[in-house]
RNA sequence: UCUUCAGUAGCUCAAUGGCAGAGCAUUCGGCUGUUAACCGAAGGGUUGUAGGUUCGAGUCCUACCUGAGGAGCCA
């Protein structure tokens, strides 16, 4: 047997090929002619048999059927072993997935997982398999299955992997819609009830949980959070990517800190001491400045001590920065992502919202523009938040805003808030100072609603040479250590901006989660590094 | 760094200072439509560690360890 890479188009007699009919499967067999494999138009199953799964992935778009598929593996198989594998191929249903197991309605297909869970009630056996897609409950009833099939089945354990035959049914009692009744079960690796699986479907522990991560994301709302946040990083790339922008990625080592604020992880670099990045911006507007339109997207790693529900040490950050764009125009593009990323998720995730429990309809509601707020706005807020007994804490005007003051803030709207023009003295020092009142930086953070808290902050950076310059001495930052960053000031400095989005916080939100721990496969926090 | 809470069977949790318990998981038996199935039975314990108080400590006290939440800091 061999593995074609798929490159090559069908052509029109393949596509009319005896050998479908044949076959007898809808999704499943082609010939293909090659030069390695060289078939005689109309004799060619004799020769060289395609057998093309019905799962999907590749990049070929397959007519059979009278609909397009888009198969996701294919095995070529030998002169010599043609006969036999064509029995086979006869006899083993088309390889199907549980998401798209509807298609297959009356039919028998081969799933490919997982024993899930098994419930039992005399001579019936109700299996639960899930293979990545979804999960669908099995029927075996001692009469319908082999013998040997049903005692194959009655001692499986939770997790066995298998491979299962079946005919597809639609029932109305299945919470999928559908059903297999079993015909055949290849048990791939059996659990042994000696050491079963630890995870049952009763409830557990976080630091259980956590210690099991490599396991836990089998369970159906880790893996549907997993679904999210894949879909929410390809949104995200999606909205720069096919607006003009770049992906230039910064060093994940890093010389000197970034922003002289956060506390970072050092590493031994041949000798000399170096950190892992805490944000790529500073790099990043030096190729803003080339480029134009960039973004970033990658690891970020801040060795602060914090454990709460929102703070990882390692976590991603996408970041865009664009030479030429004003404060304004970086709050535009900021609602603009978001409310693409959320759109996005709504239309290609809606099962998985579903699966975890996750109201759409406050995601819906997520669209630009954004409500905006200046500082002194949302302190004057906060002070009266605290009169009317609504916050415990007073909120000190000048200092930057405290978590209970944020989840405050963005409750009170049903979509993200802008709070811009922060005083200067409680940010960073790349920020400009707002040319109508110093006092103020031109930043943004944006906070997510229902109490997620700040999911972006950004600024229109300082352009100015002799400003950035006396920033940096009163800092007391390495001098050094950033006369590259100088360098973007002497040679045709401009005004640009950029924003940095955490993507764990953003999930976080999207799923209404606890914890940002399950935001990622593997999360990495003060007191874990297992597994 | 500060602060609050927790640690008992493989898991989730009970137990007034007085015999160490339940559900789930595992094993065995029963059930022809179960939805974290159910019913019956069995096995399963150095109560985080080290001291202390007490006739007697899972329970009270001290220290430490581990975990969780919050503050600060941040995305």
């Amino acid at each position: 047997m061999f593995c074609a890479s798929p490159r090559r188009r069908l052509s029109r007699a393949d596509r009319s090929s005896p050998l479908l009919n044949k076959l007898g499967c809808t999704l499943a067999a082609f010939v293909v002619q090659s030069k390695q494999f060289p078939v005689a138009r109309n004799n060619c199953a004799k020769t060289v048999a395609v057998h093309v799964a019905a799962r999907c992935a590749l990049d070929w778009k397959v007519r059979c059927d009278g609909k397009r598929r888009r198969p996701e593996s294919l095995l070529i198989m030998s002169e010599e072993s043609v006969t036999d594998d064509l029995e086979v191929t006869k006899n083993t249903p088309p390889v199907a997935t549980i998401a798209e197991i509807g298609r297959h309605e009356g039919q028998s297909v081969t799933l490919r997982g997982w024993l899930y869970n098994s419930r039992e009630s005399g001579k019936l056996l109700f299996p639960i398999f899930r293979d990545g897609t979804g999960s669908i409950q099995g029927v075996a009833h001692v009469k319908s299955v082999t013998p040997e099939v049903f005692e194959k089945l009655k001692g499986l354990t939770q997790e066995s992997s298998v491979i299962v035959t079946g005919k597809v049914r639609a029932d109305k009692r299945a919470p999928g819609g559908y059903e297999l009744d079993v015909e055949d079960v290849h048990v791939v690796q059996r659990v042994p009830e000696s050491d079963p699986y630890p995870i049952t479907l009763k409830e557990h522990g976080v630091d259980f949980l956590q210690e099991r991560r490599h396991l836990w994301v089998r369970s159906p709302r880790q893996s549907a959070i997993l679904r999210i946040r894949a879909e929410i990083m390809r949104a995200a790339a999606e909205y720069f990517d096919s607006n003009g922008f770049i992906r230039t990625d910064p060093p994940i080592l890093t010389p000197a800190a970034c922003e002289g604020t956060s506390t970072l992880f050092p590493v031994d670099y041949f000798g000399d001491p170096a950190y892992l990045t805490q944000s790529g911006q500073l790099y990043i507007e030096s190729t803003a400045l080339a480029l134009g339109k960039v973004y970033s997207f990658g690891p970020t790693f801040r060795a602060e001590k914090s454990k709460t529900r929102r703070h990882l040490t390692e976590f991603w950050m996408i970041e865009p920065e664009v030479a030429y764009m004003d404060l304004d125009g970086l709050m535009e593009l900021a609602e603009n992502f978001i409310t693409h990323v959320i759109e996005s998720v709504l239309k290609n995730r809606a099962p998985e919202l579903h699966v975890i429990g996750r109201d759409a309809a406050k995601l819906e509601a997520i669209k630009a523009p954004f409500p905006k707020l200046r500082y002194d706005e949302a302190a004057e807020m906060l002070n009266q938040a605290y009169k009317d007994g609504k916050l415990e804490a007073p909120f000190e005007y000048g200092n930057d805003f405290g978590s209970p003051d944020e989840t405050w803030l963005s409750s009170q709207y049903d979509r993200p808030v802008m709070v811009h023009r922060y005083p200067a003295n409680v940010k960073a020092f790349y920020m400009d100072p707002d040319a109508k009142d110093p006092r103020y930086a031109l930043c943004v953070d944006v906070l997510a609603p229902e109490g997620y808290g700040e999911i972006i902050g950004g600024s229109q950076r300082v352009s100015s040479y002799e400003l950035l310059s006396s920033r940096i001495d009163q800092h007391k930052l390495p001098r050094a250590a950033f006369e590259w960053y100088l360098d973007l000031r002497r040679y045709g400095s401009v005004p640009h901006s950029g924003f940095g989005m955490g993507i764990e916080r953003l999930v976080a939100w999207v799923c209404a989660l606890d914890h940002v721990r399950e935001t990622i496969p593997f999360p990495r926090m003060l007191n874990r590094m297992y597994p």
